[in-house]
DNA sequence: GTCTATAGCTGGATAGAC
DNA sequence: GTCTATCCAGCTATAGAC
């Protein structure tokens, strides 16, 4: 029950929050501890440097992201009792309010964004975390729904880059769109007609 | 037949490698005009400031951007000769070959990614100039197709959205592999399949 | 764990000579 | 159209007192 915010968290999060709101070196370090309230040389008592609190926010990142799939052992159980439609229309929602609708992480998926080309480790969590191990969990639900015959023999990779990709590029201009307080209401059902569309597509 | 490169464009080449290397707020006017050959000073002859320099890049990306796809007039000619397979497997070897494998848009765009949240004007690019005009133009594409009875009728927006949104997630992963120097083939194949199968699964 | 003080550098931008 | 010279605000980071 600790439910103090210590220094260190509270630069965590407002580093987070300026990061995404403009650029990693765009933000300087008396930017963020003016907000802090704390002194400049402060800062260097919990982070080593400028770098290192960049590096701490990847990590929350990488961690939080690991949480979104359900455990492989007990996918079979929910996937035997569900229809295809219905597991890839919850896990849309899942998957979007938990990358979208949840500040800490939505910021930090537009640092990402915006320091792919900045910072490798920025590369490595898009390609590998969001995208790689994405893919790879909905290929595994894809097969099973082969071997439970709900759905056509295609190679499973196929259908869940066919499935996914598309979901990427409406998280993408989601995000712009959520930026700037424009409505999102049209693309959401996008996202809803995508998946009735690509199960219609494949379903036996 | 004038060959020169001018100081203005010289500058601007520069700035748009160097950009789309790191970010915008990481390059100083002093980096730019460093490898142009010129003081700091020079540059402001040619571009009010910093901004200024961006706003042009930006403008040299929407000129080009506006050449992609064939005009709508000969575009009805182009169709009653093509297979839909056909026209969309080159279509995206264009849009590919533009985007990713010409140096300055490839760059420019990489620019539009890493400043999307500092800018509006990248912004609206995005969301415009990249989404939706060529949404729109694959619409008029298949509202064609379907016309000529080769299609399913399915709404040309849904077929549009459903083709058009894995390319953009595929040319954005294509981009970090492309910048990390890694190989691109597995990812050529897999735009390759996605034509295929999508083609497939409409085609009556 | 936070402060004051400061080092030492780099940033964008301008004035005015040539 | 490019230069020299300069301004000064801003930056990251450290030393050392409390």
């Amino acid at each position: 029950m600790e439910n103090k915010i210590s220094t260190k968290e509270k630069i965590l999060n407002i580093a987070i929050d300026l990061f995404s709101k403009s650029s990693f070196s765009a933000v300087s370090i008396r930017d963020i501890t003016r907000e802090v309230g704390i002194k400049e040389s402060s800062l260097y008592y919990h982070f080593k440097n400028k770098d290192e609190l960049l590096d701490s926010i990847f990590s929350i990142f990488q961690q939080e992201i690991g949480k979104v799939c359900p455990p492989l052992d007990i996918l079979d159980q929910i996937l035997e009792q569900t229809t295809p439609e219905q597991f890839l229309q919850q896990g849309l929602q899942n998957f979007k309010s938990y990358i979208c609708d949840n500040p800490k992480m939505s910021r930090i998926s537009r640092i990402l964004s915006t320091e792919q080309f900045n910072h490798p480790r920025a590369r490595s969590i898009i390609l590998n975390d969001l995208y790689e191990d994405n893919i790879k969990f909905i290929e595994v639900v894809f097969a099973k729904y082969i071997d439970l015959g709900y759905i056509q023999e295609y190679p499973p990779r196929l259908l869940a880059v066919e499935y996914q990709y598309p979901v990427f590029s409406m998280i993408t201009q989601y995000q712009i769109l959520q930026f700037e307080g424009k409505d999102t209401s049209e693309l959401e059902e996008l996202l809803h007609d995508h998946v009735e569309f690509f199960v219609h597509k494949i379903k036996k």
